[in-house]
This record gives C-alpha cells, structure tokens and sequence, in this order.
DNA sequence: ACCCAGGCGGGCG
DNA sequence: CGCCCGCATGGG
C-alpha cells in the first residue's frame, strides 16, 4: 500500500473495461456508481480504484518482494495505457454505429494479460458463457493455484498444471474442454515457450495455436489480442457476428470469414479495438453483467 | 421443458 | 474447401 500510481490525464474507464467481460480474471466490487478493481499478477496483488476527483489510483494490495516488479510499468501495460485512446478512436471511427459504442462506453481499455492465462482462459470459454466461464476459472485457481494470503490464489501457471487430470479439471467444471487444458499444457510444456513468441507477428501467432487441438480461429484469435496485445486479431464470437450482422448486413447471415474481411476494410489495423466495443455493446443488448 | 452461451473437431460430400 | 452435428453444464 506504500507505492501509488495515479493514473492522470488518461481516458481510462474503470467500470466500462471491467465490465466487457475481457479480463475474465479480474475480480470488481462496486460501491457507489464505481468501481473497486482487484486483479493478481504472478504471486502479488494490484488494487484500481477512482478517487474523489474522478481520477484513478492503482496500488499494491499485496506486494511480492521477489518480484522487481514496478507498479506503474505493470499497470501502463496490462490497461495499454501507453497509447492514446483517442488515437486508436479516430483510426476506427469510421461510421454512426461505431461511434455510438465508442461515445457509449468511451474509455474501456483492452487489456493486455499473461499468454498461458489467456490460453486457459479462452479455451474454456468455447461453447460457454461468461457468468460460467468466471465460475469454472474460479475452481480451477482454487484447485492449482499458489496461496498469495488467506483471500488469494495466483493465476495457475503451466508448472502448477503439469499434472492435471481429466477428472480433477472435469470436478472444475470444464466439461469436455478438459482434454483441451491437457493438451495445451503439455503442448506449452514441451514444444512452444508462450513467452518467447513474436506479439507483433499476427500470422504466425494463429498459425501456432491453431494448430493445437482445442483452439481454432476465435480462441486463437482471443490469444493474440489479449494475451499479445496485437491489435489485428479481430476475434468473432456471437456476439459480435450478430452485431456485425445487425448494423452492418441489414441483419442477414454472413459467414464469418466474410465479416472478417469486412473488418479489415473497416478499420484497418485497429480492429482488434472496434471488436471489443462491438462486443460489449452486442451484450448489453440483451443483459448486464 | 427448452434455449443459449466470447467454438471446435470430426465426418461427410 | 463448406456444411452439419455433437459436445458438458448451468442459468434464464
């Protein structure tokens, strides 16, 4: 608690990027119209809350000194708050109904996470929703996660599922997705070191994760946009296949790799960015949260 | 009861 | 290639 980071002069919605349901990991208590943000990182534990003024201060809830960690450096990156928003905003703005979203949910941020977490994460998901995704990624932090202190669990690293069983990931709640987890994990063991590859290389990121069973175009996809930060994965998930649909194709089906072209026309090499804003809008839609 | 969820692999034509 | 089906599970 003895190191701050105020985040200033930054567009930066605390409430909005909790609640796109991107960093699934993250966990939020609400009070008055605000937003607490609570999240780990390794074996440490990041606070974000909005001050009196409207502005944000991050901090350490707990803080692990192994790590050399610095709290502004993790922060900047994890919420990409190296970039200008209203950059990124003018590059996609390209029509009425992007500019709805964006005025709507103006300064929800991607995030970029851990490469294996994302993995896991985006595996799960598959065939699921968002509320069960939580729950079931919850189990599997209690079940193989490290003890940070009596509240907190890390993030279970690759190490920490090494021996992972069917069963033991099925009690999880994963369903048939747990043969996926196995395999990733020993596919990450022993083959591909996630955090050596090139984030910058959007090509041969799909490639190499499409190519494990369990993961196809979206999760891939999801991988190379949260976990790498390359802006140029434009994930389609239902969601966004029937928003695409809805504003763009007077409602009619389109395949998706047809909306993947259109997407590229559309905004370029920021469209991982327009994804997520077509997302959150597509859910709220239909429900909150 | 029925439908759906941040899809994917496999089988078939 | 494209298309179609089954898949575990819990909430609305």
């Amino acid at each position: 608690m003895d190191e701050i980071f105020q985040i200033e002069n930054t567009n930066f919605n605390l409430k909005h990027t909790f609640e796109s349901a991107q960093p699934l990991t993250f966990y939020g208590d609400y009070y008055e119209d605000k937003v607490l943000l609570e999240y780990t990182y390794k074996n440490s534990i990041i606070g974000i809350k909005s001050t009196e003024n409207n502005k944000l201060n991050a901090y350490w809830i707990l803080k692990n000194n192994n790590e050399k960690l610095k709290l502004n450096d993790e922060v900047i990156r994890r919420f990409r708050l190296f970039e200008d928003l209203d950059y990124i905003y003018k590059k996609i703005n390209t029509d009425s109904n992007i500019d709805i979203a964006i005025k709507k949910y103006n300064g929800m941020r991607l995030t970029i996470n851990d490469p294996w977490e994302t993995t896991l994460v985006f595996i799960i998901s598959q065939f699921n929703n968002v509320k069960r995704i939580r729950g079931i990624v919850k189990n599997i932090i209690n079940r193989y996660g490290e003890k940070i202190d009596e509240k907190h669990k890390s993030f279970p690293m690759l190490e920490n599922m090494s021996t992972a069983t069917k069963e033991d990931l099925k009690n999880c709640g994963t369903g048939f997705r747990a043969e996926y987890i196995i395999n990733a994990v020993d596919y990450f063991i022993n083959n591909v070191d996630l955090n050596k590859l090139n984030p910058n290389n959007y090509e041969e990121l799909h490639e190499i994760f499409t190519e494990i069973k369990g993961i196809g175009d979206k999760v891939a996809d999801c991988i190379i946009l949260m976990g790498y930060g390359n802006l140029r994965a434009f994930p389609i998930d239902v969601w966004v296949k029937r928003q695409l649909e809805r504003l763009y194709f007077k409602g009619e089906k389109q395949k998706v790799s047809k909306l993947q072209d259109f997407a590229w026309e559309q905004w370029g090499d920021y469209r991982g960015y327009a994804q997520q804003y077509l997302f959150h809008s597509g859910r709220n839609l239909t429900f909150k949260n």
